[in-house]
DNA sequence: AATTTATAATTGTATATACAATTATAATTG
DNA sequence: CAATTATAATTGTATATACAATTATAAATT
């Protein structure tokens, strides 16, 4: 179960990985990135949650992002609001076709119903071992 | 998917790490060490392909259970031959004490079945993606 | 209102893993 | 058999992530 799980999260890494070469973006960042634009002003502390990533990690990720112009950060007491600029907002037609991409790409693979039955089987997964 | 993949790898981490502590080894430590035990002089390239893992862990990994006094490397030709110590075979019973406990600590969150069935998923995902 | 406690974010540090380059040896081929 | 190519392992370096400690602010309690 160990290796399997974690293989299996090594190859769908690569898969991702790949896919958003296109923008010079791990996945991480992209997803974050697209958390960003969907929801301007959104926290560390809601994108924590969001990406299930420690909050320490989301700060790393978006220091990268904020070098790369991607992101602005604005504190708000002790808040910080992150909010995208125009640069992340003009990326936006690319990243979705890098989402697209990357579906593909891993249903290709999998086979469409199967991959679709298998997130549902891994969300379950992951929730039971959310407690 | 992306974040199923890997949020469910980084959970299964967790049960895992917990349940090797009571070894003081990674489950990636223990696994190798395990291989090892079950044969001895086993190389780094048999140990990359069965784990999963690039040869250049492998040898990171090794070298830390080298310290531990756990392995030893014998070269031979171009190949390095992997022994486990007497310490290591002392350490058996624990380590399979380790396994039982991860099984026992996930199946009881996932259910018996459905955890032996996600298995048998999981490894057909990744054997797919092997390709 | 002052003090305590809770919360959000960050920073310092550590770990696992990978990729690319290198080294050492073996195998192959001309 | 000398030269080339292939293979196994290692090393140098980079990345993603986490945990523990710290800082800054807000909320709650006395």
């Amino acid at each position: 179960m160990y290796f399997a799980t974690n293989a299996l999260a090594r190859k769908m890494e690569k898969i991702a990985v790949n896919a958003w070469k296109k923008v010079d973006l791990s996945p991480s960042h992209a997803y974050l990135l697209m958390l960003a634009l969907d929801a301007p002003g959104i926290q560390p502390m809601k994108l924590s949650e969001e990406l299930h990533l420690e909050p320490s990690t989301i700060t790393r990720l978006i220091e990268k992002l904020e070098e790369k112009k991607l992101l602005v950060r604005i504190a708000d007491g002790k808040q910080t609001n992150v909010y995208p600029t125009s640069k992340a907002r003009a990326l936006r037609p690319k990243m979705k076709q890098c989402v697209a991409d990357f579906y593909d790409k891993y249903s290709l693979v999998l086979g469409k119903e199967e991959s679709d039955r298998f997130i549902k089987s891994i969300n379950r997964m992951a929730d039971k071992l959310a407690v």
